[in-house]
Formats: C-alpha cells, structure tokens, sequence
DNA sequence: TATTGTTATACTCTATAACTATA
DNA sequence: TATAGTTATAGAGTATAACAATA
C-alpha cells in the first residue's frame, strides 16, 4: 500500500489539524479572493463591526496580527474603500478605523461566504458532528488561540 | 469587551481549524527543532518506516511534497546522518532512499515527542473527547488532505 | 522616556521552471 | 520523447527593527 500518508501520521491529531488547517488557508483565501480581498481584511471588518471606535492598536490586539503589518492591510482596505482612517482626537498619536457604507455591505457580502465555507469544508460530516466538532474546537483554541474567551455565543452557533 | 477575536470568527470552524492549525505547526516546529530536525524530516522518515523500498518520488506522493523541495529535505537529513540515497539499479534515474541505524534510533525518539505533542495539545480535552475529535479530524482529512484514504487503525489509536 | 503608527529590511517558505541523466 | 531527480530563481508571507510624531 504505497503513495498514502503514514499511519502514524494520521494517527496524530496534531498532525491532521496542521494538514487541515493549510487547506482550511488556502480555500479561504481563494473564496474571499474571488471578491478582491484577502481573509485577513474580512477579519479586520467583523473586528470593527463588534466594537464601537477601534484604534489600529486594538485591532491589532484581537486579531494577534503585528501592527506593522496591519499598516499595509489597512491601507489596501483604505484604497478599496471599505475603511477610513481618523486621528483621534484625544491622542493625536491614534488612528481610529471606521468602516465605510461601502465596507459594511462588503461585510454582509462575505459573510456569506464565510458560511459557505464552512459547509463545503464540513461537508463530510453530519449536523450534529458538526456541533461536536465546533464545540471541541472551540475548547482547544481557548488554550491556544490568543484572546478567545468564549462568552457561550460561538458555542451554540450554527 | 475590547481586545477580543469577534463572535463571528470564533463560531467559524474553518477560522478556528486555521488558527489551531496554525499554532499546532508552530509548537512541532519548536518541539522537534529542539532535537535539530524539522517535522518534515519526522514525517519522511514515517514514510521510510512503512514502506520497504522508497524512490524519492514515492516519498513526495506520499506526503504531497513537491520534489524539488524534497531535495533538499533529503540532503539535510543525509548529512545529519539519517538516510542514505542509492541509486536504484534497475533504473538509474531513481533513488532508493533508506533509513541508517542512527535514523531509526531518531524515529523512536521523534516518536515521543509527537505523543507528547499531541497530548500537551489535547490537554484541555478529556480522554473520550480526543477519541471524538480524532474521528472527526480524520473524516475531514480524507476529503480535504490528499492520499488519506483510513484503514481504520488511525481511528482506534490512541 | 514611552507609545502609536509607519517604513524599511531581511529572512523563511514555497512555487516555478530550466537543466541533467537516464529510459 | 518522457521521466527522476537536481538546481536556480523569483515571489509571497512574515518577522524584526529603526524611525517620526505625540504623549
């Protein structure tokens, strides 16, 4: 039986999650790229659209991104006119990240593709697997995943 | 709640299964770098260990490596000692790679840290629910990661 | 002096494609 | 002509650190 992945290897769950975890990657970036933007600006969008007045420092801070890098991504959301950038008045040092009329229905347009995503890469599995995979997810990335206090909303989403 | 990984994204399984994906690469990179081999070099010598006679285009199948990148994976681990490249006789185009002693005695060290690092990265699962997420793992994985076609013996392990 | 955002740099990974030797 | 392996190159992505403005 040649040509196929070492058990041993799948026999690791750290290993498949690394596996599906590129793929998981790549099928998101194809999906938002289809509509000119990259995961990483959908990201930054749900992030303002949950808070109220968002510094770059912030978003940067729940998102776990390097601000530097930041920089650039708001800049390419700026030149697609789907955020502006605002200097806080109160401290001239920050930047306070608005979405635009235009951002906001980007927004609602990759939502949707967000959940179908979701489904297709789910696909193999049943409803309630689903559920259970969601629930035991979302239990690893509180260890693991920065900033990820879970309120219990995420837990029974879907 | 400022500084937080918006609702949106965390009830997202494809987010999650990113971001774990992410860190669970990071945490084999540091663990088996501690024992100066890079988790691919883990992952060649598994193959190694299931096949008998392995070309070196066997191995990239496999794992989904591309050759040219696999090259170099070889030449490191033949210089740290591990394999050895021999030309196949019966077609002199080929490289049979095999494992050197000091190779098998890596496996098995390597082995243990990949128990470890599946366990250390579990920890917040109890033991039924690793048993659930592995059989979830592994559905997803032999439809999204390439050559995962399931024995069954992945399922049970652990 | 410390912090926010910016810019520049360098480094790792990966993808591609030319090249060789054998078939 | 096609295939196995090799080599070289370029590109994306990321990490690091210097820098300017403000506190």
């Amino acid at each position: 039986m040649k040509n196929r992945v070492p058990e041993a290897l799948l026999s690791s769950p750290v290993f498949l999650i690394k596996r599906l975890g590129m793929k998981a990657k790549e099928e998101s970036h194809d999906a938002y790229s289809d509509a000119g933007i990259h995961p990483y600006h959908y990201a930054i969008l749900e992030t303002l659209a949950e808070g109220e007045r968002e510094t770059q420092g912030a978003i940067a801070d729940a998102l776990d991104y390097d601000r530097g890098q930041l920089v650039g991504l708001l800049d390419e959301m700026e030149e697609a006119g789907l955020v502006e950038r605002r200097r806080d008045p109160e401290d001239r040092r920050r930047q306070v990240v608005v979405t635009t009329p235009a951002g906001k229905k980007m927004l609602i347009k990759m939502r949707a593709v967000a959940k179908q995503l979701d489904d297709d890469f789910l696909a193999p599995l049943t409803l309630d697997q689903r559920k259970q995979l969601q629930k035991l997810l979302l239990a690893l990335a509180v260890e693991h995943v920065p900033n990820c206090q879970v309120t219990g909303l995420a837990l029974v989403a879907e």
